[in-house]
DNA sequence: AGTGCGATTGACT
DNA sequence: GTCAATCGCACTA
């Protein structure tokens, strides 16, 4: 475990986006163990990246599949970018852009572990269950403070409020299964996690491999 | 203009 | 474990 107490300062260095693999797979492996920070006037919101989800080239599960639309557009952004969209009339989700200027692809982020700000992340949630404040896609996103509004978010730009991190301790080992929430495309082993971590969401069948 | 359907969550048996 | 709420978007006409 690695909450800090709200005194302790966490130095996150930020990810350049020449530090991002150029390919959507290795991206989403990649960005397990990382830190997705967003600095608010009140304070940090910070967390260690410990599940996500691929969504490549060709993958006809993937929101880009179907084409550039205007509301995927953000998706077709050089990789590091934020794509943000509403799922089920409840939840945002967030993603990060993944291959080169014009390809579509991207990483879901579907779980973190939280480093700073707790105490505000509980305060945007509305709950004060530390193991349920951002795990799931919907729940981070809500912890972090992230909306629409951070769509097309150069999440690599040194000057973005919202923005990636190195990883500030070691990562565990890391497992692959396959994605949550599927209809198409179910036999993929897209999902990636830290193993062992209580912070990760889905069933725990899925925990195995 | 109408319809179907989610990369989910939270409430409930 | 099951299940419905909820709404933006893509697709059909």
């Amino acid at each position: 475990m690695t909450v800090k107490s709200p005194n302790e300062k966490l130095r996150i260095r930020r990810l350049r986006r020449a530090e991002l693999p150029i390919d959507t797979v290795a991206l989403a492996r990649y960005l397990v163990g990382k830190t997705v920070v967003h600095d608010l006037p009140e304070g940090r919101l910070s967390g260690r990246i410990v599940e996500t989800e691929a969504y490549p080239i060709g993958d006809a599960a993937g929101h880009a599949y179907r084409g550039h639309t205007q509301a995927k557009n953000s998706l077709f952004l050089e990789r590091g970018h934020a794509y943000v969209y509403f799922a089920y009339g409840s939840a945002w989700m967030l993603n990060i852009s993944s291959e080169r200027k014009g390809i579509g692809g991207g990483v879901l982020v579907r779980a973190i572990e939280p480093l700073e700000g707790v105490a505000l992340m509980e305060r945007n949630r509305g709950v004060s269950t530390l193991r349920d404040l951002t795990r799931g896609p919907g729940r981070l996103a809500a912890a972090l403070r992230i909306d629409r509004s951070f769509d097309r978010v150069d999440m690599c730009s040194p000057q973005s409020p919202l923005w990636l991190g190195a990883a500030v301790q070691r990562v565990g080992t890391i497992g692959v299964t396959t994605r949550i929430g599927l209809s198409r495309e179910m036999h993929r082993k897209l999902r990636f996690f830290e193993r062992g971590n209580r912070f990760v969401s889905g069933p725990a069948k899925l925990l195995q491999t």
